[in-house]
DNA sequence: CTCGGCCTGCTTGTCAGACCAACAGGCAAG
DNA sequence: CTTGCCTGTTGGTCTGACAAGCAGGCCGAG
């Protein structure tokens, strides 16, 4: 017969196991506030000690945030997983030497070719919001997302030599093209994914020799791009969409 | 003139960042035990309660494990690392985010997609693992992952109608086409996105009205893109993925 | 000589109680 | 109405303590 092993959770791991499982289910909703400290201890039967380490826990996962300094944990919004934990980890990755960077670009590749792709077959589906009246009025409409990107293009092409200004831009951007997608988890991942080479990205825009005629190739591909999304042509969309980010790559890494 | 926000971080949190840069710096190598509790109290000049906060939060992140009760924790080795909190961090994300299952299949696919492409690169660049002598003989070789995936493949002929069986294997079979594609990050991020919908897939295989017929239709499915794959024709690989994946979804859901 | 048992000293896990600083809200004086 | 204070509540931190588990050495019985 076989033995199966004997397991001891801490009672800290318990609590942050209730705690995280409430979390997800949504019986504690984003924007909520979770019990102070001492109620907590209250209803698991545990000390403060072993309440906080289960919070601390939490909070290094990002299902907690602290509001301010006397005020109680938050549950975040989903966005901000994306952009703080899961962020982390791949950047806890990039530096133990797990993943390359070359992999993760792939990745990033991969997800925007991808999110352009659904974008321009949304943005001919329904060019102007008009064909589902049933559905409710979504703050999100493609329509608004690609109107952005038109809007962080029009930037690029004034910023100059200015590179911050024109990281700024693509980041808008990109953003607005996959949000315009439609598809959240895919902009969530893809939004992670980005953050973490963007401190690569960073080096390798300013160590560029010619800023001028980089930016201005750059948003020459971002304007075909949007062009081709406009155009529902996803195909296209995604093939230059391609070029562009493993150009960029290659070109300067 | 513009003045900056003052900005308090908790002693907890300092304690945490200093252990988790000299973990990521590799001053802590993998394996290495952490200073005990009270020895690192005394370096830090604060009390237990504050180092075990610190603790906490690093184990939540993955770069620290319980090796034992009464063990101080240990430095994990970095494959633990993609395993684990990458693993988590994403399913979090994809359940406080309420995404819809039609996004997290469209994001397996194009995820899973880009996969077998590379993979079919892959493997016709390098058949048999004869191409780079200078690198050294990797474990995770694509033509093993693909001789996994052929077994796996030769599992689906012969389970009949048992649904639960044929699941298991084509999880191995996926798992195994991910992994030649040789993109770690692609196949961490993949396997979380599956972790999310295998739920309902599990449920939509068990709701088959005739499993056998089923089963075969989507072993030949798994044939043709091994094929594919093994042929190099990246293309036709993608492609049929898609369909595959695609067409389960919508047939049964 | 070997082996089981015991004892000691370490570790983590947990607790209770206390104090401080910071914030929020009510309340009174101007 | 504004200003300032006072108080209750919250998180952040410390102290000291105890239990439980493990590793190692020591010792006596066989």
């Amino acid at each position: 017969m076989a033995f199966s092993e004997v397991v001891r959770s801490p009672a800290y791991e318990q609590v942050a196991h209730q705690l995280r499982e409430a979390i997800l289910d949504g019986a504690l909703a984003p924007g909520d506030e979770l019990p102070a400290e001492r109620e907590l201890c209250a209803q698991f039967g545990v000390s403060r000690t072993t309440v906080r380490e289960a919070l601390r826990a939490l909070q290094a996962q990002g299902l907690a945030v602290a509001a301010g300094p006397t005020a109680p944990l938050r549950v975040p919004p989903a966005r901000d997983l994306s952009t703080g934990p899961l962020r982390d980890s791949l950047v806890h990755l990039l530096r133990l030497g797990r993943v390359p960077l070359a992999d993760l670009v792939e990745l990033r590749c991969a997800l925007e070719a991808a999110a352009v792709a659904a974008a321009a077959t949304r943005a001919v589906a329904r060019p102007r919001s008009a064909a589902s009246p049933a559905v409710p009025p979504t703050t999100d409409d493609a329509a608004d997302h690609l109107a952005d990107a038109r809007a962080a293009l029009a930037e690029m092409r004034i910023v100059g030599d200015d590179v911050a200004a024109f990281e700024a831009a693509d980041v808008r951007f990109h953003v607005a093209l996959v949000a315009a997608s439609g598809n959240e988890a895919l902009q969530l991942v893809m939004l992670a994914v980005r953050d973490s080479v963007s401190a690569h990205l960073r080096d390798a825009l300013a160590a560029l020799p010619a800023p001028r005629r980089a930016i201005a190739r750059l948003t020459r591909q971002h304007e075909a791009i949007l062009a081709a999304v406009e155009a529902g042509d996803a195909r296209d969309a995604e093939l230059l969409l391609r070029d562009h980010v493993m150009g960029f790559y290659r070109g300067n890494a």
